[in-house]
DNA sequence: CGCATGCTGTAATTAAATTACATTCGCGCA
DNA sequence: TGCGCGAATGTAATTTAATTACAGCATGCG
């Protein structure tokens, strides 16, 4: 847990004068951290010796010293700059600030990722006879990418990208199958009415897609990706960039459920690939 | 400029006991930042006052002030942990590690993209007459993402993903169009062979692959994506996340330069997809 | 109701940072 | 070469901040 998280908890068990100051601390951390022990005193009501106390009690050394950590934590939260791109920029600028933006939506989901669904996202998948991917648009590359990691899973997987075959492929699914959809907006009526299709099915039906959306209530399990884009005329998706990593999460996750039996089965994967690669010049 | 990295040139003009200073303060930050003036004086062989003088000459109000910038850069630092899944790490512990090592991919793409070939590469792409995306395996999905990107811009756009129809593709090229070959290893045989065939075209070729790889050798510009994977076995391949994010890049500055013509061209791009959401419950 | 425990504040102490002032060093110029 | 000027450094004093010691008060429990 960090620092300014561990404050803001205020069901915290710690006397009187420590949640001031703890309140204190998370209303304007930035400015606590070039006060003196006198001003944080005055600020929270309470006496220096009780922000020192307060401090140690923390595990600090002394106010500095907590100061030294507020800081630190400072300059890693967000957000650090919203970078927007500007009609004149360099082309190097532009990187940055893909990047930065990037970044941010990373961060982003990171923190609002659900342990509890991921969990039930693993499960689905480990315990399915088959998964199906289905995705249009950007998320069609998104489903192609997942089947691309899937593969080295001893389960069959299929992704499709079009309309019919989807619909085709998940009218075929049954118990014990797991489809896994994928939508940013979650809004594609397409994509929704596959998530339908295989509830009747008996199919499990796990979700990457936005919280709270029409498609987010046809599944079983939602691994949420934050909507908060397409309000700016340039900026980039970075959506489908989350959804690459939760693809990444799930099987990183799934590869350590099999343990020992992927890893012979990765190595003959491996093998099989090799006669694609160019001998060294 | 960052503090640290100003503070690492040693050609900067400042007097002797600053150099002193500067040179400690750059070799261990980390055991600056829990000292006092006097402790920092005698490490440098300098005076107390002068430590305070250093501080107020780069801008800041004292000592104190000037560790608690930097503490918060030393907090933004890399690396901050070099995270690898054990096999032992509940799913929430992996989606941790699998976000902070797609941070430090990221953050070290940023670091080694080349300036020059990002305007090279953008040239190509708002020169170009149609446009060719190629990739093979996870790099597949790349190339479809780009696509999809691309389809944006009044240009003709097309990706292949199948050995036979990329061949074919390619041999139709003709100068002034453009091919995008995306691979990870840069030795994927047949896309080295796709950038030869091209280049006998006249076609120009950008590749998005490894620097110094048998591919970034036979293209005309080269957006490096570092290779540094593969080593362990659970880690996720964060190097098509990397991909992408250049993609993005590119689109972006090609967004950039069609300029107000674009906007008219993605409003209406948004009111035909309009039909394809599902209506809000 | 009274004692004990723990929290809090006042005041004293110590440590740190800053300022004021004196000295030295280095450099240009006679 | 040496004289003087200005910048840079150091010593010592002052101010400010942090910490400790101790006393009083509230809260809870017998």
């Amino acid at each position: 847990m960090t620092l300014l998280a561990e404050l803001a908890d205020t069901r915290a068990k710690r006397s009187k004068s420590a949640h001031k100051l703890a309140a204190c601390v998370v209303r304007d951390p930035g400015a606590i951290v070039s006060m003196s022990t006198a001003a944080l005193a005055r600020l929270a009501g309470v006496s220096e010796p009780t922000v020192h106390r307060f401090c140690t009690g923390l595990g600090f050394k002394g106010f500095p010293d907590f100061k030294l950590a507020l800081a630190g934590e400072l300059a890693l939260r967000e957000p650090r700059i919203a970078p927007d791109v500007e009609p004149e920029d360099t082309p190097a600028q532009v990187a940055a600030k893909v990047f930065e933006s990037t970044r941010a939506s990373l961060n982003n989901a990171r923190q609002h990722l659900d342990p509890g669904a991921l969990r039930d996202a693993v499960d689905y998948l480990a315990n399915a006879r088959s998964i199906v991917l289905c995705g249009l648009g950007a998320s069609a590359s998104v489903a192609l990418d997942a089947q691309h990691k899937l593969l080295r899973f001893p389960v069959p997987v299929a992704a499709y990208t079009d309309l019919i075959n989807q619909r085709m492929a998940v009218t075929g699914l049954s118990s014990g199958d797991c489809l896994i959809c994928i939508s940013y907006t979650g809004r594609t009526t397409a994509v929704v009415e596959l998530a339908e299709l295989a509830a009747d099915t008996g199919a499990r039906v796990l979700g990457i897609t936005a919280p709270g959306s029409p498609l987010a209530r046809q599944c079983g399990v939602v691994l949420a990706v934050e909507s908060a884009e397409d309000t700016e005329r340039y900026t980039p998706m970075s959506s489908r960039i989350v959804q690459l990593v939760i693809i990444d999460i799930l099987t990183t996750c799934l590869a350590l459920r099999h343990g020992d039996e992927l890893t012979r089965h990765l190595q003959k994967v491996k093998r099989n690939l090799a006669p694609t690669r160019h001998p060294e010049a």
